[in-house]
DNA sequence: GCGATGACAGATATTGAAATCTGTCATCGC
DNA sequence: GCGATGACAGATTTCAATATCTGTCATCGC
């Protein structure tokens, strides 16, 4: 228990700490006597800049599953032949997620406990990736190398079928080696079915 | 509590008073002293005919597995073209599922949860449900329609495309009236994605 | 003889009293 | 004045004592 440090306590702060707590006692037990102990600081102060105990857990698992959009987002909105970026998209998204879920499989079930609890805030995300994969979508009409005309029915359509490998309820089975040939065969027959517009 | 009738105690009577007791008290109550209640005899008596608890409720865990398999291997084995049936077997695997986590929400999640700690009898039933689809390619090769190489890897792509709309762990969305367009969405990618080899 | 029984040991689950947590707010010190 | 505090009420969680369950087996009655 650290002495409290004599920086001003803002909510970016709170968020950190809430963090940690969450990081080393789980979603089922940290509380927010615990985030102000880390902190230093009476529970009451804590409730001055987060509503409640939902409120602070909402923000940190809207800042978790952001971290996802940006290098995805990038390669949405490169240049090149767009069944090449939708490749790279979900082999990009599959391979971060297998890579968190097999790093701290405790830290990862802890998000999804989040997640799941805060499902408006993940539905959000959901609809933030079914639109990079419109973008690219709509990249390939574009250009000519798909035909379809609902764009955005097609990159939910594409986000369905691949919610083996993203979907954080599948993550048990993200282990299993034979992971890999079902996401090349998956990826192939839904290409082969884009191109065949 | 009943007086024991003079029927004789059989695996099938047991297995009968297990499913009863079973959407009684649901998989985390259920237990074998409840079983031998309701038959009228004493929980010895049960063990005679199967080994452990866990013996039970696998046993109960395949009879339900298996009373999909029936009208979907139908679909699987009829005539005409490999893409109508496809659509039809999909079609119809998601309607059964869909309605039977619809009607009795409670008694699928015990099921569901019977399932998930028998995962190595889950396994066979998704084995068996990959065969039916990679029999309905098979044909579609064989009339022509389809020319892909490996008919087995085609039907596991197919399964694990379709994942959103089988798979219990999706069914808290299949009351969301999204599912429907989703479904055919999904479908007409997928065959199209068929037809394109 | 043979299926059924129920007492038993060890493992697991239930329960309710005590401890802790959430969220509020009157009060404090600067 | 203003952010921080900690006592408080009601809700939730913990924990240890108690009860129930699983699986075995010596014994029973037919």
């Amino acid at each position: 228990m650290p002495p409290p440090p004599e920086t001003p306590l803002t909510p970016a702060r709170i968020l950190e700490a809430t963090e940690d707590v969450l990081r080393r006692y789980g979603p089922a037990k940290a509380t927010v006597v615990d985030v102000a102990r880390a902190l230093g600081v009476s529970h009451g102060s804590v409730y001055r800049h987060f509503r409640s105990k939902t409120a602070l857990r909402e923000a940190v698992t809207g800042r978790w599953l952001d971290q996802e959009h940006d290098s995805l987002s990038r390669i949405a909105r490169a240049k090149g032949p767009a069944a090449d970026r939708l490749e790279d998209w979900l082999l990009t998204l599959f391979a971060a997620k297998r890579r968190k879920a097999g790093v701290d499989p405790e830290l990862f079930a802890t998000y999804l406990a989040l997640a799941t609890e805060n499902s408006e805030i993940a539905a959000r995300h959901v609809e933030t990736m079914i639109g990079q994969l419109t973008t690219i979508v709509e990249s390939g009409i574009a250009s000519g190398e798909f035909t379809m005309r609902d764009a955005h029915a097609t990159g939910r359509a594409l986000w369905d079928a691949t919610a083996q490998f993203h979907d954080p309820v599948h993550a048990p089975r993200w282990s299993d080696p034979d992971m890999d040939p079902a996401f090349a065969a998956v990826c192939e027959l839904l290409l082969d079915g884009l191109r065949a517009r």
